[in-house]
DNA sequence: GCTTGCCTGCACGGTGCCTGAAAGTTTTCT
DNA sequence: AGAAAACTTTCAGGCACCGTGCAGGCAAGC
């Protein structure tokens, strides 16, 4: 009787962020899916209301977008740590342009994520910063489902012992569906976690990207991937 | 034209639902068997009206249709969360040539059906997001009846054990069955539940698909199958 | 025995999914 | 900077499965 019990929520850490974006839409996305992600989420709209919120809450984390309508992202870190606190952050930014002053940034354990982004790719960079300035590492790097394992930190793939090269989009493919094992998930899930929130292609890329990822890491037995005609995708082992 | 037998209350949780549609049928419809279903329904026929209902009444869960003459879904369920309610969603869409618009839909625990659906397919999507989104999750995935076993989650089903596979259209009829095991359901009401509202066949298609049902899931001793000359089917064990 | 309702085998067309290939894009290398 | 390689995305053919209608046969009840 292998049977799991059904699990509801993603398991994470419960840590305080705060998110900080003008754009009404993106701070909606983000907040939702960071929310259900099992963060504690509080919201800023300006550098300023940020830098206050950030005194009175004291988060583990801030999302902080570069681009704000009174003070840039740098400014509100730079008022923000005055007061002694070194919150990690996360920024978000445009693709161009100013990438040097990130750069330099993520040299002190920060970290940016350039939009427009997947969410599981900003789940992923907040999970591994937390973990990085986070002392008592509890959270491991590296995630086994079977005989399948995948390093977050290295981006090393094994099945059965053998390593197997990914690209990136297979690798947060595959980092997806082990995060959710035992979970069935739509394609339109899938096409909402793991692309771009941007992006406005069809479900068959899902398709595609499935087909990739069989022939190079479900290519032996028991075979993991299965496909729920009409339902969606689970990664599970199969049953007795 | 809904056709109903009267019956008691299908066992639900007694949550409250905001519908929020504007085509008047539609509208009409979902109210009527939400509602019937044990749920607590009110209603709103444009975004605007959405937003100021949900304020008032703080649902549970919202049923939103997602192109409305006002503002689109994406702001109803922006403006309603501004208070700081993180209310989830089943979104409506249509499902035409330019899919543009459906993404995003499945983010922070929601879900969302396509038109036309069945009234089978939107209670079970409701079911699951009020399952998840429920802390103390009381509400189990799995259905049980004899030594019948079918999980909503992972669409499995067994039967004495033993698994059994089922084509989408069979496992909707089987959990419809198995929600309302002991009630006796007739052919109507069987199409109304489980085919798509525009559905424009006839009655043997149930016959059809009660037949497939029994060579996969009753083909054991003891039956649990039964049809009634000239009334309907039930679910249920054998007389005493 | 006859009528009526139900059961089920069969066939046809549609749908969903898989995958190879090509086109378009980004990244890396020289 | 330009060329090459790697990667992403789209397209189309193929295949298995599925939904639906039809029709012949069977069982129940008058």
């Amino acid at each position: 009787m292998v049977r799991m019990a059904a699990q509801t929520q993603p398991k994470q850490s419960e840590a305080k962020l705060l998110v900080v974006e003008d754009d009404a839409n993106i701070l909606e996305l983000l907040s939702a899916s960071l929310r259900f992600a099992g963060f504690d989420v509080s919201t800023a709209t300006s550098g300023s209301a940020a830098v206050s919120a950030a005194k009175n809450t004291t988060p583990d984390l801030v999302v902080l977008d570069v681009m704000l309508p009174d003070l840039d992202g740098f400014e509100v870190i730079r008022l923000m740590r005055e007061g002694g606190q070194r919150t990690p952050v996360v920024f978000l930014t445009a693709r161009d342009g100013t990438d040097d002053k990130i750069r330099g940034l993520t040299l002190g354990g920060d970290d940016y994520v350039t939009k427009p982004f997947s969410l599981e790719e900003l789940t992923a960079r907040i999970r591994a910063v937390l973990r990085r300035t986070t002392q008592g590492d509890d959270e491991p790097s590296r995630l086994v489902f079977a005989d399948l394992e995948l390093d977050e930190e290295t981006h090393e793939v094994y099945r059965a012992g053998q390593r197997v090269q990914l690209s990136p989009t297979e690798f947060k493919l595959l980092r997806y569906l082990m995060l959710n094992a035992n979970r069935v998930l739509s394609k339109a899930q899938i096409l909402d976690h793991v692309w771009k929130y941007d992006f406005r292609g069809d479900d068959n890329i899902v398709e595609s990207y499935i087909s990739y990822l069989r022939r190079k890491v479900d290519n032996v037995q028991p075979r993991l991937i299965h496909t729920l005609r009409g339902v969606g995708y689970v990664l599970r082992k199969p049953a007795v």
